[in-house]
DNA sequence: TAAACTATCGTTAGACA
DNA sequence: TTGTCTAACGATAGTTT
């Protein structure tokens, strides 16, 4: 994309492999920064590197995509793909069922985990011993909030 | 971006962010698939629109993104925010136990759904019937074993 | 509404520090 | 190795179908 056109294909240096996998995760989730703030979608995004002991980039932060992630879980999927082949309905519908249980599990703890960071806060505590992840993860969850109410208080001028 | 220096905020004309959104989507996934040809990295995105209605954008596919999302959940995150403050140690103790329990079973699921998508395939059945989506994930899957075969297959010429 | 078009803005490959 | 620079390539806002 610049000085020549690439060629599409898998980059064998792993030192330009890995040059151009740090620039395009910055461009990525700057592209998803932009349709967030434009659009007002919520979104996420997992990249692992293959690059063994690379941390995966993991947006908006660990808590906002597996908040994204558990809206896409419950999401009826099972509507999608019922209509398959007769000879799998036996076990799709136990599969179905296992899901549905998963899926319950998944909302109960998405919800104690939101709890708990919101006690965190509330306790008034100390946050300079919490490391980068998990401040993330706080910035994240408090700017989700100041954006709902936000958009209540517009609502409730409007009334 | 084009024809002029648009403001990074939220646009109230829903056509124009309606048509943003499409767009911006589309550019998105296209860097997405750059990203994972170039730099082989396993990722996956996945974009609500705000547009009540619309499906969710899910790439690469609905079982794709469902692998990555597993991978990242079997992460051991817990290392991450373990040394949080003493206060809260009981609940996270509590939470990671369910924690561990939850990716459990979603790695089982995964195998069951996994296995069964290859039972289909090996039934020689006729796909004809399989709605879009479902081929999406068929389509990835197959891919994704393609991949796999041939990087073994190097392997072995170079043995 | 969604395509097609294209001027303009944004991204990034390659070179260098 | 990572950060900076910039020419060249790519994405997309606004406009027209």
């Amino acid at each position: 994309m610049a000085r020549k056109k690439v060629k599409l294909a898998f980059i064998t240096n792993s030192a330009a492999r890995r040059a151009s996998l740090r620039k395009r995760k910055i461009g990525i989730i700057k592209k998803a920064e932009e349709i967030c703030t434009l659009c007002d979608v919520e979104a996420c995004a997992i990249i692992f590197s293959s690059f063994e002991n690379d941390p995966p980039e993991v947006w908006p932060s660990n808590l906002g995509a597996q908040n994204v992630i558990t809206k896409f879980r419950n999401m009826p999927e099972v509507e999608q793909t019922k209509k398959m082949a007769n000879q799998q309905s036996f076990s799709r519908e136990r599969l179905d069922k296992s899901e549905d249980h998963l899926r319950k599990q998944q909302s109960d703890n998405r919800q104690k985990e939101v709890a708990k960071i919101m006690y965190g806060c509330l306790d008034g505590g100390d946050f300079h011993h919490l490391n980068l992840h998990y401040l993330k993860d706080l910035c994240w969850f408090l700017n989700k909030n100041i954006k709902d109410m936000t958009r209540r208080i517009e609502l409730l001028k409007e009334a």
